[in-house]
DNA sequence: TTCGTTTTCGGAAACGTTTGCGGTAGTTTT
DNA sequence: AAAACTACCGCAAACGTTTCCGAAAACGAA
């Protein structure tokens, strides 16, 4: 019959179930069971990658100085070393970064976490992560919130799980709550805001002059001379929103124009919905005679719709847009905006994220406000 | 003076030189080197993530019994499971992803090397992919060539480095060579090839009716009248801007009229190349009266230059273009185009590649062709 | 020489999981 | 009551690195 795996004995061997779908045997004799293994055929495995196991048995050394050579210590031989790395990039090594990050308890990995990659100004901020991010040695891992909240929770769990280094976020329009966040941050980990920033929290951060870029559109406006501004704010929600509505309410202030209240319509990104607040707004008994939109995608649509009901642009309703893309410059007539650069937010966003990842305990995180630009075109200008 | 540590005795120590910052010493009776620790200050670390060791010390149990009852395994009992998944919750244990994937060979994550981010139309496939990954349980690493070969080969580097399960890839303008695609291909890594698409290897792949779209949209501006269409094509190399220049010489061919080698230009992605086709066009002794961009973009371009120039479209001029963008609608005259849906492709690219990885040995790759349509809009009616 | 020093390397533990296989105990079958 | 079976769980190896610590050898100085 069969023969006991230890002392060999084939008397003495009773049947003892199955297991693992395996006959498991008992041998009286020295007290052990074992199940038979089928001498399993080599299935020739599809080429395991070289590690630095292979590269220390191929040279007769130990992994610990084969890795000693490969990540420069000094503690090793300069011709060991050498005849080391000959070997390595012959046998084309390549390093396991998982066991690396396993061991080392970093992943070299940035975290982002936007509202949706197919916004154009989050397309840029990408963009410019991506290459600070690349250029510093560092992954990149994107998730998108599509503006829901449950789901940017669930997509910074995520992340936590995949061990990414940071976290770079920018908020959906439904974050009011940010214990997500501030439980990560609790946890030591690193975080950068960038534009739909969080006030609740010490994080690094980088924003728009939100304020500061309403404010002159707003004083553009005034100066061309109109007299009722409307301005289509974005949700209420968001901390930027009420930045530019401020600046907006600021402008107003200063050049001792009443602010309306109907004159002011909350958007929610949804679609169509700005043609909504233009709709009341030409209801009025007093339309007013600029409009001054917080997300320069309303003021696109605005000026599809002006155009449709025969209204014209400038003279009869003069509109600027905050945030530029190709379209406000192609558009007719051409929108005034306040330019900002997305690539260049993203970059800064990144490097302010590494930096707090390098230097964990001295990080001091401050508030970063980049400068954008008028550029007037023609929807605002009266001659 | 010092006690040797293993056997006590405080005669026969000697100095033994200076390792890593700490004086070494050797203990001559039990022939020992040793260094003195300092008791080194508990320096509360923060807070180390529970492991699943940690459960199973809590409960005195082998961690080996905590994973197989968070994993579902079949070998335990009902009531032990439910205790350790009352622990797990309770301590809210995340398991570590670097470890499971080191351990189980697999990260459940995919790579995506697209041109650039911030073309809309690869914006708009990242959306796809990411949407059907995540729902499929995997995530997400996207690099950019920036229509680089070489950085596109690095790219390929840094995923098979991080140990993606498989690849999605559109080339870069500039690749010609694929090394680095069968390298992987031959080591058994799972590539999607998407748009931009490689026909020297065998893999799956999706594209958009390329040729299909280019007859469809020449065939139009025959329909309308035109007799000498141009067409701005894309870079020789890629093979779609073939397919579609090949679907515009069809469509001449079957509707009888000649083909002339002036009329076909080679753009490159360049900004404002487009420019210098039109160009050449209008300086020629017999003028187009139609055009066929092969990417939207140009046609935008040239309808602002036409426009600029005071050419009637689509009267004078007819225009038309392969790909659609929200731009496209609001431009005036507004673009007609033939319109595909990046998302989509995303989403079934993705979706291939989950089911190349999870069937790696039955996996037939086979060639998806996505459907368009064509949008009829001002720039190519002639009434 | 004898001790002190430096350089260079190996062994082994650690990172956090999963899993093959064997052990124990209780239950059922002959 | 021995033999066969089942259910459950623990041990240890494995994944591929890095790093702590000690050992050996070579070298310098007293």
């Amino acid at each position: 019959m069969t023969a006991c795996t230890k002392c060999g004995s084939v008397e003495n061997i009773l049947k003892s179930g199955f297991i693992r779908g395996k006959q498991r045997l008992f041998c009286k004799s020295c007290e052990v069971h074992f199940t038979i293994n089928l001498p399993q055929k080599e299935v020739n495995k599809p080429a395991r990658q070289i590690t630095i196991v292979d590269i220390a048995k191929s040279l007769g050394i130990a992994p610990s100085t084969v890795s000693r050579a490969l990540n420069g210590s000094a503690e090793i031989n300069a011709s060991t070393r050498q005849e080391i790395i000959r070997v390595a990039t012959e046998m084309d090594y390549r390093p396991n970064l998982l066991a690396q990050s396993l061991n080392r308890g970093e992943t070299h990995t940035l975290g982002v976490v936007i509202p949706n990659i197919e916004r154009p100004f989050f397309a840029g901020v990408l963009a410019g992560i991506q290459k600070v991010a690349t250029e510093a040695g560092y992954r990149v891992m994107i998730c998108q919130s599509n503006e829901s909240h449950a789901t940017e929770t669930l997509n910074v769990q995520a992340l936590v799980a995949s061990r990414v280094d940071g976290l770079l976020i920018s908020h959906s329009k439904e974050t009011t709550s940010f214990e997500h966040i501030k439980l990560q941050l609790k946890k030591g980990l690193p975080i950068v805001h960038f534009d739909r920033v969080c006030n609740e929290v010490e994080t690094a951060k980088v924003v728009q002059e939100d304020f500061e870029g309403s404010y002159i559109l707003t004083e553009h406006l005034i100066l061309q001379g109109c007299k009722r501004i409307a301005v289509c704010a974005g949700p209420r929600e968001l901390i930027i929103s009420i930045s530019r509505l401020n600046g907006y309410k600021a402008a107003l202030a200063n050049y001792g124009i009443p602010l309306r209240e109907e004159l002011i319509y909350h958007t929610n990104f949804i679609q169509g919905e700005s043609l909504l607040a233009l709709d009341g707004w030409l209801n009025l008994p007093q339309k007013p005679d600029g409009i001054l939109a917080v997300h320069y995608a309303n003021a696109i649509d605005m000026i599809v719709e002006l155009k449709k009901r025969k209204i014209n642009i400038p003279s009869e309703m003069a509109i600027v847009g905050f945030g530029d893309e190709l379209i406000a410059s192609l558009i007719e007539p051409s929108l005034t905006v306040y330019h900002h650069s997305p690539f260049q937010m993203g970059g800064i966003a990144a490097k302010m994220l590494i930096d707090n990842i390098i230097h964990k305990d001295t990080f001091q995180p401050e508030l970063q406000k980049m400068k954008g630009k008028l550029i007037i075109r023609q929807s605002s200008v009266r001659q």
